[in-house]
DNA sequence: CTGAAAGCGCTTACAG
DNA sequence: CTGAAAGCGCTTACAG
């Protein structure tokens, strides 16, 4: 049925080790044999088995991926970058998602130990941290994707929060505003803290509310706000999702964007060009970074030994009319 | 280093076929002499490796998946329902997109015939179905999700679309709207048509603008149509991305949604609830359909013949601002 | 209920 | 430059 190696090597008329040479052009091959057998292997429409190589070599030419839930708004670049990336290589992508929790992780774990994949790229880990650094130690390459300022023991590509924050606040300062609310996410994340401090070490400010990312918490400290008659002429959300809560709440109550107060999210997601008015905000990378984490990984399992600085890519202001720039 | 059968089996006192045995529950093992290798097994931590098994049984436990650019609004529902459905199952999901053109596709078929995975879940193939369409025949079992209309030889999983058209416009018809404008993606689509034919047969109108599910494309429908000076009272666009244009384009030119122009959008995606006003659409199941493709594949993998009807989840209308109930 | 042996399709020393 | 043989880690008839 299947097409293998032998059939190669005998209408070839040549051993399977010398086909295996042409395949993977090692050591040295007559150039006539080589062209015979490759003549052979095209006719017949020879391709090794996967597997068959991956157990002779010891590697699986795949990489696996772990992920937060794929319906984050974010998701779908990072994960573009990095399968484009990762099959440009010759790897296959292996994707696992800790959505079903306990369970999931355990398959997850399982597969990891049955070698199905060389080295694993990690994107926000919420609760695997631990489970992974032991595989690490273990020696399986890791390489994370946005470590949330867990700064964890392996390789890892992050964005410039604390700047992507300071922008924030440098751009609402330029545009003549002094009084921000600052709506935050979980406070335990490191991008949430760096995001905070690099914004009010320019622009300081009493009123933070603690959120979660979700539009109903941005929403939520809005009203909160609102309702304690506290002034505040601008907003910075933590990221888009809440940013969009602030821009339903601050129109429910009569409050005009950008006139009465500006707004600024984080993250860019393309749901950012279409919010009412359009919103400024600090753009992260999220396609590049996916490609840089594959690189950085694909590299390592070659052999470049792994950057041990976290790589960091450089966050952007987008100026829409949420918070223009006159 | 790894730990293997052979060692599994040494460490039990058992021969190799013994413990594959018990790994796998196939054919008597005594009870006691079971229990002992169970927990051989546990102290020692061993995970068979995924290659060898492929190997050996000639299967990869692994289910490939064809997708368009991750980035599209609704794939990461798609992705999610398929991830969970094929991890709960014990498989794992080998990812591969079809952007970087011929190059992608020649990587993807290199995959194929070298048995990286068993069965393959395709979304809307734009043009690799000729290609797809060949490897079925020879025995790759494949699902589509989303066919496009195509009607290809294969199990598919499809939703209501010419249902969902009718949907809309009874529900502008319920709502006194009798002059829409109805803004399509490209009609080449299987699915354009369908919504095209049912919103039609229910409320017919000559205002048709062939758009392509961008937001450009809805924004440019409205705007000409506008300056034609064609009255309408309402927009049926075919994806909520270009209802998302449609809006803009009205808010643009003074007309309020929904008083003086009714708009309903089809899909569902993450945005539409946070348009302005919140868009009425037609959702499509999108995670329901990943996983009923899914699953049909898992099963048709484990031997059940596959449907030959495709397979249609029910679409729903969300009434939301852009066209209320009253 | 259990095991020895062949085989899955490759790669890789080793020898020539 | 080329090949015979062992080995990667499993599963599966076959025999007992």
């Amino acid at each position: 049925m299947r097409v293998t190696i032998a059939d190669v090597a005998r209408e070839a008329g040549v051993s399977k080790t010398t086909v295996s040479r042409v395949l993977n052009t090692k050591g040295e091959v007559d150039i006539t044999t080589a062209a015979r057998v490759r003549e052979v292997i095209a006719s017949l429409g020879y391709v090794p088995s996967s597997g068959a190589v991956g157990l002779a070599r010891g590697s699986s030419r795949t990489v696996g991926m772990l992920t937060p839930p794929l319906n984050w708004p974010w998701m779908g670049e990072v994960l573009q970058g990095v399968v484009d990336t990762v099959e440009a290589a010759g790897y296959g992508l292996l994707l696992f998602t800790c959505n079903r929790g306990a369970e999931s992780v355990e398959h997850f774990t399982s597969q990891v130990s049955a070698r199905a994949f060389d080295g694993l790229l990690l994107v926000e880990p919420e609760n695997t941290l631990d489970t992974i650094t032991a595989m690490h130690r273990k020696g399986l390459p890791v390489v994370l994707i946005d470590d949330r300022g867990h700064h964890p023991e392996f390789p890892s590509v992050a964005t410039t929060n604390r700047e992507g924050g300071a922008s924030a606040a440098r751009h609402l300062l330029a545009v003549g505003r002094t009084r921000p609310l600052v709506i935050t996410g979980r406070r335990h994340f490191g991008c949430v803290r760096e995001r905070l401090s690099g914004f009010l070490d320019v622009l300081p400010t009493g009123l933070v509310a603690e959120g979660d990312f979700t539009e109903a918490s941005g929403r939520l400290a809005v009203e909160r706000t609102l309702a304690a008659g506290t002034p505040f002429d601008s907003v910075f959300a933590h990221n888009d999702l809440s940013a969009v809560g602030a821009l339903r709440a601050l129109r429910a109550a009569g409050r005009t964007v950008p006139d009465d107060i500006a707004v600024v999210g984080f993250d860019d997601i393309p749901m950012a060009q279409h919010t009412e008015p359009p919103l400024t905000t600090v753009r992260q990378p999220m396609r590049e970074m996916g490609e840089t984490a594959a690189r950085m990984l694909l590299a390592h399992l070659g052999g470049t030994p792994a950057p041990d600085e976290p790589v960091v890519l450089p966050t952007e202001l987008i100026v829409r009319r949420s918070a223009p720039a006159s």
